[in-house]
Parts: C-alpha cells; structure tokens; sequence
DNA sequence: ATGCATGAGCA
DNA sequence: GCTCATGCATA
C-alpha cells in the first residue's frame, strides 16, 4: 500500500456545480484492507488509534470557540493553500467531527483540519492583541448622532446665544448629556447649514 | 445531520 | 463493477 499524499480535492467552485470535485482514495494510503493490524511503518507520526477521536472532539469545540461553522471550515481550507487541498463541504467536515467518515479518510483529513486549526487560533490571538495596540487610538470611532429633542434644544440655545463661551457651550453639553465637542461641532455644521 | 448521487481509481 | 471520498439537497 502505497501511502502517497493527496487526499482532498476541488480546486473548485464552491458555489456552483454539483458534483465534480473528487480525486482521492488512490491517494489514500490503503493501509490494511481488512483487519490487517495497524502495523506497517512508514505511517505518518500521526496516530491513528483513538486519537483521532480525540482530535475529533476537540476539534469540534475549537471550532466552535471560534464561532466557525462547518461550511466556513470547509472553504476556509483552500486559503490555506496546502498543495492537493481545496474546500470541503459542509458533510464533509461535519462527518468528520462525528468520525463518520472511513479511517483512512479520517486520517488523511487530519493534518489538514489541524492546520487549519493552528491556523485559525493564531489569527484569533491576533485579535485579541491588536486592539490593544490601537485601540483607543487608531480605532473607528462611530459617527455621532444626535437624538431630534437634542437636536431641537441646541437650536434653541444658540438661537440665543449665537457665540457662546465656552463655559456656556459646556454647560449646554451638560444638559444635554453631549459631549461638549459634539455640541461645539454641532453648532459649526449648523452654522454652515445656515448659510446655504 | 444524513440519504442519495457522482465520479475517480482500481481490479 | 466495486469501493471510496465528497457534495448537494433536505430534514
């Protein structure tokens, strides 16, 4: 038995077409046929006997963590840009999660499935770091938007007080529960909307 | 999650 | 023809 290498396929399109994403199996290592013991060497330092239920599991709820669905898996894998590897299904991934899927192919998707793995937490501690290097700073800031009763009491008060101190403009800020650059820039915008 | 279909490679 | 991996469609 010739273990050789590719297992996964579909370069393809995983919107459209039905069917038509296979290669495989020849690719897969047919180790034993039929209860031939797990013997042989050359077999990857991979494991096969009940670690890939381990992995299985733990693969699920990793994913899971990550807030990942099994389709997102599936096509995330071409990104991953493994030499013989496309995108999976939905089944597939789903299948393998449940061990569902033939030994040999549990095992030939295991390395992939844990790259992706690795690859996925990496980024996601990214996340979890970049904010804090700009996240105060560099980060968006949502537009400001301020409620119609707002709205309607800083027209008034500048329609009595045109160009109020800044202590005034504060106070205004106060009332209203602003920001009080919201509201020095408010009456600038409105200033401006005047005069159109 | 799973039934059914498809197409590849093999014997 | 058979097995196997995989996907679509649907429950």
């Amino acid at each position: 038995a010739g273990p050789d290498g590719s297992v996964v396929s579909t370069p393809a399109h995983p919107a459209h077409m039905a069917g038509m994403n296979h290669m495989h199996q020849a690719a897969i290592n047919m180790a034993h046929a039929h209860g031939l013991p797990p013997h042989m060497g050359m077999n990857d330092v991979d494991a096969d006997p009940r670690d890939l239920e381990a992995f299985a599991e733990r693969f699920k709820q990793r994913r899971i963590k990550l807030g990942v669905t099994q389709a997102d898996v599936g096509s995330a894998l071409a990104s991953l840009k493994i030499p013989g590897v496309g995108s999976l299904s939905q089944s597939t991934i789903c299948r393998f999660e449940s061990l569902t899927l033939s030994h040999n192919n549990m095992i030939a998707l295991k390395p992939i499935l844990q790259a992706w793995l690795e690859e996925a937490e990496k980024s996601h501690r990214e996340k979890l770091n970049k904010p804090e290097l700009f996240n105060g700073a560099e980060k968006k800031r949502k537009r400001t938007s301020i409620a119609a009763p707002e709205k309607r009491s800083l027209e008034a008060y500048f329609a009595i007080q045109p160009r109020p101190s800044s202590e005034k403009i504060a106070a205004i800020a106060e009332k209203l529960d602003l920001k009080k650059n919201v509201v020095r820039v408010w009456r600038t915008k409105s200033l401006q909307r005047s005069y159109h």
